[in-house]
Parts: structure tokens; C-alpha cells; sequence
DNA sequence: AATGAATGAGCATTCATTCAT
DNA sequence: TATGAATGAATGCTCATTCAT
């Protein structure tokens, strides 16, 4: 991109790759440097757009968010008052662990992130809500909310222990509404 | 401590004040100029012990697993077939957050920073594990599995939503039972 | 120079230091510190024009034998057939022991370091060979390898029992075409 | 070797392990802890016997030049006046290239340590006049002093080009004696 | 608007040397 | 006598951030 040329989508692109390498390599492992390598632009331009690197952080946060709020809207479109709802979960758990991987790192990311960085916390709190919020609609929150962390805890188990089969994860999905 | 003069403490003093690093600043956070300053001892000092930055963690995990481990046998004893297994576990969940908040921190911190160090995946193995198996001489294995999870899930809310009272681990725990 | 101000020369002057430092304190003295105190700029400079202490290795030999390229392509010049060539070799060393010395210094640490950088031996090799094409213009093959030879030998005795005298060098010199 | 028990040959082992380190890193490799590496022994024997760097660079020194002394005399009693000088100075250098490598790394990393040590010119001298000595009996100055450099002009160019051949040492050194 | 250059702060690690035991 | 522990000083290198152009 010449000097002088403006790239409208270069904002995007440059989340989109603070995204690859949160993913990749952790919050800690995020820098200006690395996402300039990534997204193959200039150093100067990551700062240009995203001053600090906190900026950075919130751009990708919010860059994957908004893909898995489209995924959950989706798979939410799909539900309706006769599914199995335990089914549909599992479902869209094994779809993340195996195809959204890199997000569900982010997210947990994005959760320990917030730990020591109170202005991530209403992100966090967005994100966490959102699948509560599909989920209270099928079932009484106490339920969702076991759903919910449910799946926080399948995603611990899978980077521990490796990826679950399906029927390991339906089987302590199917308990919850025994 | 002159030099020449030997203090068999001083690998357990840097390794407790590692711990602490790590509970206060996460992984990410954790140095040798950091650990020598909580400790108070000359940064040579903490790579005279441990050489790497990776031992250093190492040392603070088995640390922090050695007491957990024994908080944990210290409950199992208080255990009998009779207890109430789900108010038992609120209590040890409750005292956790409360008091033990930094060991929680630590926990996750290693589980998340096992994803992109395998030589750390052995220890939150053992970590994960030595909950279950206490859990485990009480209930089925997926209950037991579940109760984890939750337990975990509860932590992820504490740190986005703050601390939970006791009314709610309890309403979520009780329900795994029913 | 503040931030954001250009400074073209920049390279080539912590070149020049580099090889300053490497003709004072050997290969093994070559510090960024020592070139950034040499060149009078901030520490980070150095490394942001050479990431790497083999970085900047490389541009200070390049620079020194660059110098000693045009000294070299000068006395070559002046060379022709008729010329008494010992006697300008004679002329040729003296001035490289009298008023060169760092960059024989410099010679001669390369190939040293060569000895345990494999990366250096092409730039050795370049270096050994420029002054043997120059001589094998006018004498055979083995006689330029050996005045070649010499040359190197009048150095390392310079180094041991210092500066020899014109007539020393005379003695030698004039032996190998007699 | 448990304390309190005297080893006469400690202080010799810990001087072949500095002469092993310098022939295998430089001068700019050798640490107390390269060498007590080496030797197998604990850092703080080598510090004990040889308090500083330049000590134990000495102590290097000192048994490199006895071997090649070995060397040098058993070389110098075969010789009688018959003896075709050239042939058997290739043969000695054959033999220093070939199967002692280690001791002319020595040999000349000293002669560019003592540029900057002066404490070590006496050593150097010492180095190169024993050579130079020998053949001394043998021919005139002038052309002991060019064989010699030759030999060390033979070892640059060994670092540099690799080993030569036998006739390659055989046709520089024969034009000196034409 | 966009960027290359610049720089100060920080970090892991290595190491010579000292010294109580 | 011998050694493990200790420590202060360096070193290479990375990086966020600033800013003249």
C-alpha cells in the first residue's frame, strides 16, 4: 500500500491478524510486530490505526467475537422449541473444538486477560452472555448457565486431555437434563 | 546473604515468590527481575536455582500443586460415605475462591499456558486429575466429571462476574445430583 | 537524533564503529554496547539497524575491506610491468603495518572468526584473494601465493616483536624472487 | 573427587580441558565453566587452582606449547645435515595439519590474544622462536624466518580454503630453497 | 494519511569472581 | 584443601511507542 493511498479495510486486516496470533501464540505473545509480520504490512501501520497494543487486544477481541456472535445466531436461527436441545449443544461444541478452535482459545484468552485488565471485563461479560442468553430461551437459567459452563469445562478438558470424542461430550451434556 | 554463605531455603523461597508472581501477573508476567524483587534476594540469585525461565515456572507449579494437594487430602479425610458430597464440595469451592483465590489464578493460568508448552501438560494433567479421583470414590465417573467442569466453570464466572455467593455454587451443584 | 528524524548515514556510521571496536577489542570485544558508545548513538539504534551481532560483523568487515579494495585497487594502478613489484610490495606492506594497522587487525580476526563461522569463509576468501589477483598479474602462481603468504607472516611477526623495519621486510620479500 | 582428598593432577586436567575448550570455541569461549565442563569437575575446582581467566588461559597456553615443544624437539632430533629440509618441514606440517589441528588453533589464537594481552607477548615469542630456532641450524636467518612464515601462512590459508594438499605444501615450500 | 526511523526500557541469560563452610 | 552458593555486571535482543517526513 503506497503512502498516501488509503486502504479502508486495513483497520480490519490488522485485527483480523492481532486475531491469528492471539490465537496462536497467546495474549502474551501479542505484538505489533508480530501482527505487522502476519498481516504483511508495515510496522508503522499497526500503530498508526491501533495506537497501543491494548487497542490491538480490544480490535481482535471484538474482530472474533462478532464470528462467533454470527455462528451462535446461526446455530441459534436453527433451534426451535422441539429440538433436542443437548444434541444441538453438542452439536455446536464439537463444530467449535473442531473448527473454531483458534476462537475458543481467544475466548478463554480473553477471560484470563481480564483478569488483570478491567476494561476487558464487559467484553468478557458480553461474550459469556451471549450463549446464556440462546440457551435461557430452551431451558431455566440454572440450567443454562450448567450448560454453559458445560462447555467452558470441556474446553479446559480438551486442552488438557486432547480433543473429546462425541459421545464423551454428549455424555456429560445428556446429565444435565437427566 | 553473603556470598559463600548457604541458605537451604532460598529455591523454595524463589519458587513461593514465583507463585506469587504468577497469581498477581499471570504467565505472562512472570520474570526473573520479578520474582527477585517479591523475594527480595538478588536477581542472580533466581537463575543461580533455575536457570530457565521454565524451570522457574515449573518450580512454582509443583509449588502451588503441593498445596492444593494437601488442602484437598486435608478435605477428602473429612469426607465419609455419609457426607453430603454437594455441600461439601460448596464448601471447598467457597473456601477456595475465597481464600485460595491465587491458587485458582495459577491453576488456569497453567492450563492455559499448557496449550502452547507441552512439557506442561503432564502437571495440569495431575492437577486436573487429583480432584476427580477424590470425587470419584463418591459418585459415578461422569458425575465426577461434571462436578469438575462446574467447578472450573464456576472460577471462569467468578473472574467475569466476580465472586459468587454461596447460594448460587450451591443452586448449580445441587442440580448435578438431582 | 530525535525519533522520527531520518539519518541516512546511520548504517554506515555504526559500520565504522563496529569496525573500530573490532580493530581495538577483537571479534570477541564486538558489543552493541561498545558500538553504540563508540558511534555516540542510543543502544537501540544499533540493533534496529542490525538485529544481530552477525549483522553487524558482516558490515563492518564489509567496510574494511571495502577501504582496503580501494587502497589496494590504488597501488594496483600504480603497478606495471616494468615496475620493481617487490619493491612496491615493500611499499604496499609498510604502509598497511604503519598507517592500516586496524584494518589488519581486522584481516585478521576474520579469519580467525571464520575458523568458527562458517558464514564468514566467503568474505575470507574474497579478502585473501583480491590482493593474490592483483599479484598474479604479474609473477606466476605460486610466487603470488607465497609474497601472499609472507605478507601474512610480516603481520603476525608485527604482532609478536613489532614494527618491522623497512629493511626486514625488504629481506624477505626480495628472497622469494631471487 | 570428595573434599579433602588432594588430586596432584587436578590443576594439570583442568589446564587440557581450557587447551580443549580454546582449540574448540577461541579464546572468546573459554569460560571456568566451559572448562569445568569439560574436565568434569565442579566450577569452583577450576577457580581454586587457576583464580582468574587469564590464569587458566595461561595454564592453556603453557601445556599447548609443551606438546608441540615434544613435538618440535623429536622432529629436530631426526633431522641430521643430510636431511632434505624442505621435504621433512612438509612432512611436519602434513602431520601439524592433519592430526594437530587443536595446537595451531592454539598457537594462533594466542598470537592474536597477546595484540590485546601483553602479558601474553613473551609466550608468543616464545612460541614462534622454538620453530624458528630449529631450522635456524639448518639454514640461514632469512630463510628460516621465511619458512616459518610460510608455515604460518600455510595455517591461515587452511582455515580458509581447507587443508591443502601435500604437493600444494610441497610447491611453496620447495621455491624457497631454489 | 501513512510509515520508516529512532530510542528507552526491560528481559533472559551467562559469567567471573568471592567466600562461608 | 575444596566446593557449592551467591551475586553484580554484562550482553544480545525485543518491543511499545513516538515522531519527522
Amino acid at each position: 500500500m503506497p503512502r498516501g493511498t488509503a486502504d479502508p479495510e486495513r483497520p480490519r486486516t490488522i485485527a483480523l491478524a492481532a486475531l491469528e496470533v492471539v490465537a496462536d501464540k497467546g495474549v502474551e505473545g501479542l505484538t505489533h510486530r508480530a501482527v505487522a509480520a502476519v498481516a504483511g504490512i508495515p510496522l508503522g501501520s499497526t500503530t498508526y490505526h491501533f495506537a497501543t497494543l491494548d487497542d490491538l487486544l480490544a480490535a481482535a477481541i471484538v474482530e472474533a467475537k462478532k464470528a462467533t456472535d454470527d455462528d451462535l445466531a446461526a446455530w441459534a436461527a436453527d433451534l426451535d422449541t422441539d429440538v433436542d436441545l443437548i444434541r444441538s449443544v453438542g452439536d455446536y461444541v464439537m463444530n467449535a473444538l473442531t473448527h473454531h478452535w483458534g476462537r475458543l482459545v481467544v475466548e478463554h484468552e480473553l477471560y484470563m486477560a481480564a483478569l488483570r485488565r478491567p476494561q476487558l471485563r464487559s467484553l468478557s461479560r458480553e461474550w459469556d452472555e451471549a450463549f446464556l442468553a440462546v440457551l435461557s430461551e430452551h431451558v431455566d437459567a440454572v440450567t443454562a448457565q450448567l450448560i454453559a459452563m458445560v462447555v467452558d469445562g470441556l474446553f479446559i478438558r480438551a486442552v488438557i486431555h486432547g480433543m473429546p470424542s462425541r459421545d464423551e461430550v454428549d455424555a456429560v451434556l445428556r446429565r444435565l437434563v437427566d
